[in-house]
DNA sequence: GAGCCGTGGGG
DNA sequence: TCCCCAAGGCT
């Protein structure tokens, strides 16, 4: 190509991106969404800046997870912890407990971590780099932290940004590959001012209208850019490689009560599939139905009775357990405890437990009503 | 770099 | 019902 072309083209590139950029800045004051850790164009007026440990939590916690699900869950731990300090004050065990039933609960430990240095440091860092190195801050969360908390430019890159950039462009390389153009394009796409709500302008248009299946193009800021929607295929992108199919495995759960309704728990090894949280006695998880679901695999002598069968599905494979409860007497076994019927809402039981818990006894992992007990969050 | 790591909601 | 996948990170 000729370097006049090069110029050219550079030039025409960057005339476009300034343009999208605007319009799509323009879209985003237009449409803004109400969310707890946003600040409000209102607060934003008078002078209010966003809190980096807010948006940190509210990032970490949206790591492949939905905007609903995290809503509650933030709210919580912005009441229970309000700032970095807190949190770093925080029994790890209490901030597992919070965390039960968002996920990934890696997210939870390195949360913790992460706490606990910042506030040694004193602050959270400003720029990409520093704040890469924290544990469970990544490529995404440090350009989130830096753009929407400091307002600084970064190439902010989320499964909605990747699939707006592919539309746009109609990238034909599949996901896992294409990351380094995607991210090409929004380095060069990202403006001087105001790179923070540039970020999330990105992200909402790919949660409200640049959405994975029926994308509402006709209400997109971008549409006279897209190529896809030139082409009249936007579904068709972000282009990508065929998943594997899930396994399916086996087990059995065991229910143990005591006469006055405590539940025997354990706690989980601290790594792997749902590490550091309590869970009910089980059977290994194998891919063979091979007697390991009966009763005779209980892991202590029990009059044990089928109460139920549950199904899960993990990321990775699908689980079902067969349920069995007994009444024990006596101490906990060695590396069991009681856990009174009271509290068990609150323990750090994965989604799959509680499951497995209800099976055998409806109601037990449910909230005490709020006449009979007052509890921090929902 | 590909596999591991949860859960819930929408179409 | 089943499949998709969500403001990803770690190893």
């Amino acid at each position: 190509m000729a370097p006049a072309d090069q110029t050219r083209k550079a030039l025409t590139s960057k005339a476009i991106s300034d343009d999208t950029a605007s319009r799509l800045l323009a879209w985003y004051d237009a449409h803004h969404r109400e969310l707890p850790w946003r600040v409000t164009p209102r607060e934003h007026a008078r002078g209010v800046r966003p809190d980096p440990y807010r948006i940190w939590l509210s990032e970490v916690m949206l790591q492949q997870t939905t905007v609903e699900a995290v809503k509650s869950y933030f709210r919580a731990f912005v009441e229970k912890w309000p700032d970095v300090e807190a949190l770093a004050a925080a029994p790890t065990e209490d901030v597992m407990k919070a965390w039960a039933g968002l996920g990934y609960y890696s997210r939870a430990r390195n949360l913790k971590a992460c706490a606990d240095l910042v506030a040694a440091r004193g602050r959270f860092p400003d720029t990409e780099t520093e704040l890469r190195e924290l544990p469970g801050i990544g490529a995404y969360t440090s350009a989130a932290i830096t753009a929407i908390a400091f307002d600084r430019p970064a190439a902010v890159v989320d499964g909605n940004v990747e699939r707006v950039i592919s539309r746009l462009f109609s990238i034909t390389t599949p996901l896992s590959e294409a990351k380094t153009e995607i991210r090409a394009h929004v380095e060069r796409m990202v403006p001087a001012t105001r790179p923070g709500d540039f970020a999330q302008a990105m992200m909402d248009l790919g949660a409200t209208i640049c959405t994975p299946r029926r994308p509402r193009c006709m209400l997109c800021p971008l549409r006279e850019d897209c190529s896809a929607v030139i082409a009249g295929d936007p579904e068709n992108f972000p282009v990508r490689l065929p998943k594997a199919d899930k396994p399916l495995r086996r087990g059995a759960a065991f229910v143990a009560t005591r006469e006055d309704g405590a539940i025997l728990l354990r706690k989980r090894p601290e790594k792997g599939l749902l590490g550091g949280m309590t869970e009910v006695p089980t059977t290994a998880w194998t891919a063979r139905a091979d007697g390991a679901t009966t009763q005779a695999a209980a892991p202590f002598p029990g009059n044990w009775l089928r109460a139920g069968k549950i199904t899960h599905i993990f990321t990775h494979f699908a689980l079902e357990l067969e349920v069995f409860r007994a009444h024990i007497k006596g101490d906990a076994p060695a590396g069991y405890f009681w856990s009174p019927a009271h509290d068990i809402s609150g323990e750090a039981l994965p989604t799959v437990m509680k499951k497995a818990i209800e099976a055998a006894i409806p109601g037990a992992t449910k909230k005490p009503s709020p006449l009979s007990a007052k509890r921090p969050h929902d």
